[in-house]
DNA sequence: CGAAAGTTTCTACAATGTAGACGTTACCCG
DNA sequence: CGGGTAACGTCTACATTGTAGAAACTTTCG
């Protein structure tokens, strides 16, 4: 626990004659304040350390306090995913459709790696939410892919139909390249030639022999190659200008 | 809580004159009859529903016996994911990789379907152990699928280049199937339609406009003609008999 | 200055995961 | 078959968590 007052007893750190002084180091609260904070405690130390207590505690109030601005726990998780997701930006006006979704899709990367232990909430809370009934900031990137393809000449099944495959393969690479990426890259290498080691031989030939492949990833590359390959097969699949004949 | 004895006392229920008869109803214990225990709780209640004390109780023992079986509650919830991976079957022996990999995954998304509380963990449980400490069952498939790829020709490189495509799609694409499932189909499209009717026409108009076909999905067709897209992609970019030469 | 609305805190509780010591049962070997 | 040993199960206890409800404080505005 560590970036806190820690005074004995947490009340303000003078005494308090004067009626106004308390007021320093105390804006006040409001929502994005509380999500900012909580996406921080996430980014630094895991989805496991939000907890309402300790988040107080960083905004220096009483755990209570912040159910004024989320109705329970979940709620602020989702207010984080929220948040994460309108960090990103597509250009739909761009004509270059291909390029575009290629973008968004290194964008889409970054934010992930920025914050890897979002990325957990990010894929499986909407889950939990149909998806009517989602915060606004999380359609607006569905809303903007729509329009950017149907902006290039496709029918609206079709962008729905290109966007479900390109933000499905988005997620799965994310997901997997995170797997292969999480721990201490210093060790990484190590850690998987031990770890590969340990499979029976018999049993894993392939696994075992790729230990050196699998140790130098480029996600970059990888997510690269997987969205050309993408792209090509759905402008041979369904062109644009074309009715939807699919 | 449901299906439980509930007696008062949770001792045995007669008293214990003989020496042997709580044995009856009480098969001894093992790992497999507690994960799947966890699994059936999971796949009925969910997730959160998966408490010590609540299979404890199914399993009429204390709370405390399960960790003679996993040594806390996230060993716990990594051994139904290893259970649920266990049920994925793939035909290595297969000539005809594309239709070998389009098989397998329509039996990952059944599979999916058939525990969709598991999935969750199933993409984002692997985040927590780095690859090559995985338990073995979990990187069966993995392992299998490569050895389907290179039985085919493709330079162990190359497999590994489509295992991630290919896997990265499969994900994401079950990570969206869900998305648009999991709540009640009955009032889906009503949910669907007043969720969209919400959002504001100049900002949305169109996914607005996009409902009706936002309610009638089909699953399994949608990942066929990804796989397909995906596939073709991959064979025109990595013939299988080349060099690699990416 | 005083009332009303909005914030923050205090107190309290039920539920959870799990450590540690203790009892109980099953099994094995002489 | 009898006793010893190791595996299995239980009990008690505790720290941590989310959060309800009422009370206190702060700000705002008439």
């Amino acid at each position: 626990m560590p970036d806190v007052p820690t005074g004995e007893d947490d009340a303000n750190e003078e005494g308090r004659p004067t009626t106004a002084p308390a007021r320093t180091r105390r804006p006040r609260l409001n929502r994005d304040l509380v999500l900012a904070a909580a996406l921080h405690l996430v980014d630094t130390e895991g989805l496991d350390a939000l907890t309402m207590r300790r988040l107080g505690q960083i905004l220096d109030r009483d755990p209570m306090a912040l159910y004024r601005y989320a109705p329970n726990r979940a709620a602020l998780l989702d207010g984080v995913t929220e948040l994460v997701i309108q960090e990103l930006v597509i250009e739909p006006a761009d004509p270059d459709w291909q390029s575009q979704l290629r973008q968004t899709a290194h964008a889409f990367r970054a934010l992930a790696l920025a914050h890897p232990h979002v990325v957990p909430l990010l894929v499986t809370r909407p889950l939990s939410t149909p998806l009517g009934l989602r915060p606004l900031g999380t359609l607006r990137p569905l809303e903007q892919i729509l329009g950017l393809l149907t902006h290039a000449g496709f029918s609206p099944e079709n962008a729905l139909h290109i966007y479900r495959a390109y933000y499905g393969y988005l997620y799965g690479h994310i997901l997997n390249e995170l797997q292969e990426l999480i721990v201490d890259p210093e060790e990484n290498e190590d850690l998987l030639r031990l770890g590969l080691h340990r499979l029976p031989a018999k049993e894993f030939p392939h696994l075992r022999s790729l230990a050196p492949v699998l140790a130098d990833y480029d996600g970059a590359d990888e997510l690269d190659q997987g969205i050309t390959i993408l792209l090509a097969g759905l402008q041979e699949r369904l062109r644009p200008d074309a009715a939807p004949e699919r």
